[in-house]
DNA sequence: TCCGGATGAGACAAGAGTGTCTCATTCGGG
DNA sequence: CCCGAATGAGACACTCTTGTCTCATCCGGA
């Protein structure tokens, strides 16, 4: 009857991404397990939140591979990557808050490297031509990420609809507000 | 010797900004008074972050008012807001991520009242030809609060400069990443 | 059927924060 | 100088959560 781990975990996700503040029983319950095999399987909240940490990074990733950063504009592949990163965008929104929490201590270096492929497809779109170059890639890789929090975080409240998810985020992070001529 | 409540108050806000999880004690530390005199100025933890939900509402609202949002093109209104706003975005950082914890519980009406003025700005900008209209002003709203923390977070890990802050947001928001022919 | 691993339920201690209280001290105004 | 209000320091109980442990039960495979 051995419980699916990643099963686990992802419910997990499911549930803190709503309520960052869940107790580990109420993270149990959510699992349909009890408290003691959670901990059978992760060994305190930490070690949860780590193993959510690189259940998020690990997708991130997979959704940056399925987008093909490095094939055709800079935009069309900026539009695939959120397109495949929105089912992780509430989990991303739990992480990137939980994150100010690490305060100094050792960060999963996966962050990095993700970073570092976000910063390269902006940086591409800028050597293209693409993109303004007085936006830093530094900056439009965090403000990807707040977007996508944002958006998450707007649709579980119902202030956008699910539907409208990847074109809000990503004309806006695109096109901005202004309309053109 | 009464403390200025004021004063603790920003005292607090410039802590919790930096480690939303500060103890009463850190807190009280911070404002160099002791817990006792902290909880007889706020009756606890929660009655703090209530104080400074409303004193982040107040900063906004005036930040709003010195922006004169009915005034000129909706773009500079936009950009005279987000200079004004510049001040109180780690505050409101603060408070985005906390108010995902006041799960329906009664929210402050402040909110509300800052959101229908920004969404108005949106609109108005929509009404007048200059924003896009497939952006709903709720969107932008909700976008605009996530770039200020975002901006914010990035400032204060250094992967922005502090000088850099409005225009990176301002130019995000209003004119996207794509270059202008 | 029997056995062993996995699970659920619950008890338990420990730690962190919080809220409250007391008491001595200090500061400032009258 | 004196008094009262404000403060600081600390003790205390309480709550919440966590981490650990035990024991009975359940389930599937041999």
């Amino acid at each position: 009857m051995a419980v699916d781990r990643d099963q686990v975990l992802r419910s997990a996700a499911g549930l803190l991404t709503r309520r960052a503040t869940a107790t580990m029983d109420e993270v149990a319950r959510a699992a349909g397990i009890s408290r003691a095999t959670l901990h059978r399987h992760f060994a305190g909240r930490d070690a949860l939140v780590r193993a959510l940490e690189s259940l998020g990074i690990a997708e991130c990733e997979a959704a940056l591979d399925a987008a093909r950063p490095h094939d055709g504009p800079a935009a069309e592949a900026l539009r695939r990557l959120v397109r495949e990163i929105e089912p992780v965008a509430g989990l991303l929104a739990f992480l990137y808050t939980e994150n100010q929490l690490f305060e100094g201590e050792q960060q999963n270096e996966g962050w990095a490297r993700l970073d570092a492929r976000l910063t390269a497809l902006f940086r591409r779109g800028q050597e293209s031509g693409e993109f303004r170059i007085d936006l830093t890639p530094a900056w439009l890789t965090e403000a990807l990420y707040g977007l996508l929090a944002s958006g998450a975080w707007a649709v579980t409240e119902g202030r956008v609809a699910r539907n409208d998810f990847t074109h809000m985020i990503v004309e806006l992070l695109l096109g901005g507000a202004l309309r053109r001529e």
